[in-house]
RNA sequence: GGGGCCAUGGCGCAACGGUAGCGCAGCGGGCUUUUAACCCGUUGGUUGGGGGUUCGAAUCCCUCUGGCCCCA
């Protein structure tokens, strides 16, 4: 049993306090990480270092002793010779696979050409109570690897490189828009009324002002109100909240960065998305294509630009502009063998056309320009073409991965639109949006004409990355609690 | 919400109606340049929980728990 195990680790333990005292209560410094031993060999081979880590694998034999140590720089080997220091070697059989440990000795290379420390003293850091997973296949249940991620992680698993390569993404990411001159700001997660996205909020509860208060579904309209106050191109990266369903595409909680300029184009905005998703492409795998299902997929600007209306008039036969009303679309839902629910409303129905006739068809880069209003309470109205608003999305291999309007300004304008959403509401729409009489009444002091684009970062990830989960970019997706045993 | 699949020692897997096995890890022994080290020996399992069918259940049925996939 397990238990058993852990018991003669713990005995190892007491062992060695009895030896060298207590392993937790030291304090330690090194001079190199194990990674930084491999990178800097060649300057600083045949010094003493000090370094630490885990120990991931032991190979004795006899009176020598190999043993790997590593963290998420890399991995060292570790060279132990019992003729050399006789009581070291003996600490060594309180050592197991798992233990953290502090070493020093003298950077040189094996006579196999293997780098490695030739330990002269080593010290018990921190007792590894809990045994290793398989050397060879590591873990491989995807549940238990997402529930013991440290263990995975440290044991080498591959969310590991993944998760450097997010770090250097989001890096990339502040970077670029920094960089553009935008400032970044940080406005509130809890919000006092859900907005600025179709969304189930959470719900929360502020205790001092006995205020409902509900996790943000995104930054938008807080954004807004700073365009309001002046800053003309800033952004925000953080965390949104949506109460929905788990899949391979959602987590609960999600990454966005949401940026906005003042007097900017929508077409100046796509050039930016451009030249943003090459910037991540560059940071996250130094290529400027992503692969997704073995396709190759060329990020190299400009990409391509369709008009929505067109689109499905050319790949569903429907021009949207001859539909009036919902009971047209219910029509056309059922000529067209789409199911149709309660609750369904214009903006949802064209959603959905969207979504089966468009985004699930375009595999290049691709910017869908020009929404119909309804699906689109918080983007102007086109001057020359009443019920469709300027807002383009970039869908890349059938993902959304920006969504950017021309903010809607008008006070009045967006009063209705909110109020047209809150009617939704009551029809039984849990995601449409209530009126936000706080961000009317910014709007009423006067937004500049502005740009604004969102992107979901994580999906963002897994298109660089080619991850098919989102659980692959996330180091701890939500997951239901194990009930105890 | 509907359908399908999965759960066997710490980890990776086998056995698919007839005595639960193997590799890694562990424990004991051997070995002075290993790196999936090797060689010899060895401990550990009420087969996710509960119920049923059967002479006999890891295996078949029901149910609960958790997970994965597809659809809504």
């Amino acid at each position: 049993m397990s238990q058993e195990k852990r018991e003669i680790r713990e005995a190892k333990l007491a062992s060695w306090r009895e030896r060298h005292g207590d392993p937790y209560s030291q304090s330690l410094s090194i001079s190199h990480l194990p990674g930084e031993l491999l990178s800097s060999f060649e300057e600083i081979r045949g010094h003493l270092v000090s370094t630490g880590g885990r120990v991931l694998a032991m190979r004795k034999q006899g009176k020598l002793a190999f043993l790997d140590l590593g963290d998420l720089t890399g991995r060292i080997q570790l060279f132990f010779r019992a003729n050399e220091n006789p009581e070291l070697f003996e600490d060594l059989d309180l050592i197991d696979l798992g233990d953290l440990l502090w070493v020093e000795g003298e950077l040189l290379k094996t006579k196999r050409g293997q780098v490695s420390v030739g330990v002269d003293s080593f010290q018990l850091v921190a007792k590894g109570r809990i045994e290793l997973p398989d050397k060879r296949e590591g873990i491989s249940d995807p549940e238990t690897r997402l529930r013991l991620r440290w263990v995975d992680m440290a044991t080498g698993g591959e969310i590991g490189e993944d998760i450097q390569a997010v770090s250097r993404i989001l890096g990339a990411a502040r970077a670029y828009w920094s960089g553009a001159g935008f400032m970044e700001v940080t406005t509130p997660l809890l919000h006092p009324v859900p907005g600025g996205a179709y969304a189930r909020p959470f719900s929360t509860h502020h205790n001092a002002l006995d205020l409902p208060l509900y996790l943000r579904v995104a930054p938008e309209l807080y954004l807004k109100k700073l365009l309001v106050a002046g800053c003309p191109k800033l952004f925000e990266i953080g965390s949104n909240f949506r109460n929905e369903g788990l899949s391979r595409h959602h987590n609960p909680e999600f990454l966005s960065l949401e940026a906005y300029e003042a007097w900017g184009s929508l077409e100046g905005m796509m050039e930016r998305t451009e030249g943003f998703l090459l910037a991540l492409a560059q940071a996250g795998t130094g290529k400027n294509t992503l692969v997704r299902g073995g396709e190759h997929i060329s990020l190299e600007a400009p990409f391509a630009r369709v008009d929505l209306r067109e689109e499905l008039i050319q790949k569903a036969g429907v021009n949207l502009d001859d539909l009036e009303g919902l009971s047209a679309y219910e029509a056309l839902f059922v000529k067209k063998g789409l199911p149709w629910h309660e609750g369904m409303t214009v903006g949802r129905a064209q959603d959905k056309l969207y979504s089966t006739f468009v985004e699930s068809t375009l595999l290049e880069p691709t910017f869908v320009v020009g929404y119909p209003k309804e699906m689109s309470p918080l983007a102007r109205e086109m001057p020359d073409r009443p019920g469709w608003v300027e807002r383009f999305e970039l869908v890349i291999a059938r993902m959304e991965v920006a969504n950017a309007f021309g903010e809607l300004a008008d006070p009045d304008e967006q009063r209705s639109r909110m109020e047209a959403q809150a009617l939704d509401k009551e029809g039984g729409d849990g995601e449409a949006q209530p009126v936000d009489d706080s961000y009317l009444d910014a709007l009423a002091f006067g937004m500049p004409p502005a740009g604004g684009i969102g992107f979901g970062l994580e999906r963002l990830m897994m298109l660089l990355l080619d991850k098919e989960t989102i659980r692959d970019v996330i180091l701890f997706p939500l997951l239901r609690p194990k009930p105890p045993r």
